[in-house]
RNA sequence: UGUCUCGUAGUUUAAUAGGUUAAAACGGACCCCUUAUAAGGGUUUAAUUUGGGUUCAAUCCCCGGCGGGACGACCA
């Protein structure tokens, strides 16, 4: 009883010894919490940033007003249709700390987000909730007028989908292209092209519901199966085409459809330019991969007698037995020998292909069929039939017997095949390929003195830095090699292209007067106007036009154009405080290559000459933890609110910022803990930092610091200064990977811990404590700035508990300022080898349970790197009770540093209650430096 | 099929201009501490997609394969 009773005085009295010493340290104090609840506390602080009174926008514009560099980032919209993705966060995630690393770099910034409202994504959401049928009886603006609400909606929910995600920017003036002038400045922008004598009208041949009488979308097909002709027919060969052949007899090429009633409008014969082509004892041309599958098909019977390169018959001309009118021979990559015969029946003004191959060789485009796909009086007008006016009005599937049975022997072969097939999703009806009169914008057309479009883009496409630099590689080969531009849509939801038509001419009116006042019309009355007005409404006084002469264009644009006139509408209209044309950066998916990049560049260059931008930016796609698509048939799609709300936004920024964006960027619940674990870490070492500093007044010059803080902020500086470097040149993962690798092994791995000492036990004013805590500040405030774009929240929380050394109103005050270089005669290569060396045979000491702590151990050594530091700076470096030069008894290990010998020994001395360092004459005693601390 | 692009430990990123034994963090395994404690520290594990070529030397440059992605729309 009685020894039990000692025993619990014993541990009794020991704690409070215990106790009573650990109230004398002066241990680390925040409030800064250690976890974040980031999915809780986020949203109040952004509701600050975003409120009027507090606005984080307006402070970081007023805090800059004169700096002397200034960075535009200019927005490419987003489609105001559905709620964000991963890849819209991405995007916008990147753009703010893009943004925002320019602004803590100390420059003026400006960035004004804006959406993309018309479209015919819209247009069908507006049909489907109408129904075709009211659609079509409703009047153009009252389409229009719910489009527009469509579009507004969803403006509202993406804006605070986007600002959730921290993102800052103009939220309240942004820009939309359906604002009334914003569509007169569209509208200008094309005017402008066309007084530069760029725009141009051609036919050009789109997918055309004839039954619902209406051009369609791809979106807007669907396939289904088709029972079709399948036709040889035979073409004779003219005079030159047998010349160059060498041949005297009579010889025909032979064609492929399944089209008969595309026949008339036959212009041309493709050959591939690469395959052989035979000439057959029965006089025709195939070919030759094809010759035995037509043999077998009974379509030819003869061998070959002769066998050639296509390119020899390049524009000569076969004549087309329906009409006898020529048919050019000509070469392109499209024809393939998986089917048919090899020699493409080709009719611009019914195929795609037809019509690309028909520019090179500049084919006529015939296209005798009108909206409700009968033939027209083209038929007559050109010959294209016998006896052509029994065809006029005559539905073309109609026809095909009638075909079949003119071109008589000249049929080699028809039978009848089902085959998938193109059929309007409204009306079920097969779809054709129809050419109709539409509006592009020349490439190579160089008028009025200036070089043309393509290569005058090609030109400012070289000032251009491009982030990747591989970027200028994919937009200059789309820019080389894109056709004209067509930017005409048969829509109703977009600018229209406003121009009059002189009935008796057919010519557009592109007077300056004239479209003037219409975009003046449209400023006041949005372009809704173009429908709702009558022609002599729109016409301006005195223009010197009847308008009864007149008709109005009733197309409308491509919103490729509308998007690419935002730097006139945004950037040069002063209607928003967005900056200067051009704009320091555009940022976008790298699929805008082919998009808002391009279509940029040519509005941009067609108006002004020159690039709009000086940077482009690119970023790759969201993929999964396996590299692939995103979709929600795969279950693998991460959606931002959720992230939000199970790891906080300050993750999804983090991953942003620590991902290598140029390529793919993959994401998926595995990673996106890691990424929490990365925030964890340096959120904790920033709450060390702000607890250790907590009590610290001045900062002590750099110069009279002790070494190890002299080492560490040299460390320090170098990584800073290279990370700089790297956020500069937008390389934030380099940037991240430096930080982190720094904050988990030099600072937080060997600094803080050896610092932990002198910080804890030395006196309150001690110098070297004093000198650790002014280290610990500087690198505080060097890393709050450097994090601060991408960790805005977090180093905004973090001024709220800083203490007053590092404390700022909010984050938006902070500006990074370099270093100054650092002397310091640490050999670190040197220390850090000895310290794992040592700690190697530590932890095998500990395993062996030899010894639970490095302070019960003493370092012996004569190293000249060691006995150069003071001692106690060698002792913390260690984390041991002391360094000694002279031998002493008692050895656990050795270990040796470039040639120096390293002796472990167990420490002789006691415990010191206080600070745990064995130096004490006794267990109950405190140590030499302890009693000075709390009496001295 | 064409144009462009990417491929490094299980994961996210490093490796100055082609140059020692390819680095770190997270994860895993093992251990210590309880004075950053829902923390901290130590030891350890593991990788250049594949096959050729150029070179004294290749993760890096060239060619081919395999695999991913973007673009080739009256889609944004």
């Amino acid at each position: 009883m009685l020894t039990c009773k000692s025993f619990h005085s014993c541990i009794a009295s020991k704690e409070r010894l215990l106790m009573d010493y650990k109230e004398t340290l002066l241990l680390p104090q925040t409030d800064f919490p250690m976890r974040g609840n980031l999915p809780q506390n986020e949203p109040l602080r952004y509701a600050k940033w975003f409120s009027k009174e507090e606005s984080a926008y307006a402070k970081m514009i007023q805090n800059r007003e004169n700096a002397p560099k200034t960075f535009i980032l200019h927005d490419g919209p987003p489609y105001a249709n559905g709620h964000i993705h991963i890849g819209h966060a991405l995007n916008k995630i990147l753009k703010d700390v893009i943004v925002k690393t320019h602004y803590f770099f100390g420059e003026k910034v400006r960035y004004v987000p804006g959406w993309d409202c018309h479209g015919l994504p819209i247009e069908q959401q507006v049909e489907k909730n109408l129904g075709k049928e009211k659609k079509d009886a409703l009047p153009k603006s009252k389409i229009r007028e719910l489009c527009r609400e469509h579009a507004r909606k969803f403006i509202d929910i993406q804006r605070e989908e986007f600002k959730s995600l921290g993102v800052i920017g103009d939220w309240e003036n942004p820009y939309m292209t359906m604002k009334f002038k914003f569509e007169a400045d569209i509208y200008r922008a094309l005017c402008g092209v066309a007084d530069k004598g760029l725009l141009v009208e051609r036919s050009k041949p789109v997918y055309w519901s004839w039954a619902a009488r209406s051009a369609l979308a791809e979106a807007e097909v669907e396939y289904e199966d088709k029972e079709d002709y399948s036709i040889f027919v035979a073409f004779a060969l003219g005079d030159e085409a047998k010349s160059r052949l060498e041949i005297t007899g009579d010889a025909s090429v032979i064609i492929w459809t399944t089209t008969p009633w595309t026949l008339p409008a036959n212009v041309g014969i493709s050959f591939s330019p690469d395959e052989n082509y035979v000439l057959t004892s029965d006089g025709y041309i195939v070919a030759e991969p094809l010759h035995v599958k037509l043999l077998e098909q009974g379509v030819i019977a003869g061998e070959v007698v002769k066998t050639f390169k296509a390119s020899v018959l390049e524009n000569s001309f076969a004549i087309n037995p329906l009409n006898d009118r020529s048919s050019q021979l000509i070469l392109g990559n499209h024809v393939t020998m998986d089917g048919g015969s090899g020699c493409v029946h080709t009719a611009p003004g019914h195929g795609d292909d037809d019509y690309k191959v028909g520019l090179r060789y500049g084919l006529e485009v015939v296209m005798p069929v009108d909206e409700r796909g009968c033939y027209d009086e083209t038929v007559v007008h050109l010959g294209l039939l016998p006896n052509p006016e029994s065809f006029v009005g005559e539905h073309i599937f109609k026809c095909n017997e009638r075909i079949l049975e003119l071109l008589g022997d000249r049929l080699l072969k028809c039978s009848k095949f089902t085959h998938s097939y193109p059929f309007c999703w409204r009306t079920h009806q097969p779809v054709i390929y129809r050419a109709t009169k539409q509006w592009f914008v020349a490439m190579d057309e160089a008028v009025g003195g200036r070089e043309s479009l393509r290569k005058m883009a090609m030109d400012e496409l070289q000032k251009v830095r491009f982030y990747p630099k591989s970027g200028i590689n994919r937009l200059g080969s789309m820019i080389e090699n894109r056709p004209d531009w067509c930017i005409s849509r048969q829509r109703d939801w977009g600018v229209p292209i406003a121009f009059f038509r002189d009935k008796r001419t057919g010519k557009p009116i592109f007077d300056a007067k004239v479209v003037e006042h219409i975009a003046s019309i449209f400023e006041e009355k949005g372009a809704d106007a173009w429908w709702d007005l009558e022609i002599a409404e729109l016409l301006v006084e005195d223009s010197g036009y009847n308008p009864e002469n007149l008709e109005k264009v009733m197309d409308i644009l491509d919103v490729w154009f509308d998007s690419g006139s935002t730097w006139k509408a945004v950037l040069q209209s002063n209607d928003y405080d967005a900056g200067e044309y051009p704009a320091s950066m555009y940022l976008e998916g790298s699929d805008q290559h082919r998009g808002w990049f391009q279509s940029s560049l040519l509005v941009s260059t067609a108006n002004n000459g020159i690039a709009p931008y000086a940077k482009i930016l690119t970023h790759g796609f969201t993929v999964d933890e396996k590299g692939e698509k995103m979709s929600k048939s795969k279950g693998n799609v991460v959606a931002p609110s959720d992230v939000a709300k199970q790891y906080g936004v300050e993750i999804l920024r983090l991953w942003v910022g620590t991902s290598e964006y140029t390529t793919d960027l993959k994401i998926s619940d595995n990673i996106l803990k890691q990424i929490s674990e990365q925030y964890r870490k340096i959120r904790n070492t920033f709450r060390f930092l702000l607890a250790n500093v907590n009590d610290l007044e001045t900062v002590m010059p750099i110069a009279q610091m002790g070494e190890l803080d002299k080492w560490i902020l040299k460390h320090a500086k170098a990584v800073f200064d290279e990370a700089q470097g790297y956020f500069r040149e937008y390389e934030f993962s380099k940037g991240f990977a430096l930080l982190n690798h720094f904050i988990a092994v030099e600072l937080s791995g060997i600094y803080l811990d050896i610092s932990k000492d002198r910080l804890y036990c030395n006196a309150k004013h001690d110098s070297l404590r004093l000198s650790a805590q002014s280290a610990m500040a500087l690198i505080a405030e060097k890393l709050m700035a450097l994090m601060a774009p991408t960790l805005t929240y977090t180093i905004d929380e973090m001024m709220e508990y800083a203490p007053s050394i590092l404390k700022k109103e909010s984050v938006f005050d902070v500006v990074y300022s370099v270093l100054p270089t650092i002397e310091s005669s640490f050999d670190e290569a040197y220390m850090v080898e000895a310290r794992e060396k040592f700690f190697e045979i530590v932890d095998n000491l500990k395993k062996e349970k030899v010894i639970k702590s490095t302070l019960e151990l003493v370092l012996q050594t004569k190293s000249s790197k060691i006995s150069a530091l003071e001692k106690v700076d060698a002792e913390d470096w260690f984390t041991v009770s002391k360094v000694i030069e002279h031998d002493e008894a008692g050895e656990m290990g050795v270990f040796e540093v470039a040639g120096d010998s390293f002796k472990i020994l167990k420490a002789s001395k006691c415990k010191c209650p206080r600070c745990w360092k064995y130096r004490s004459k006794s267990e109950e005693e405190l140590c030499h430096r302890c009693n000075e601390a709390l009496h001295g």
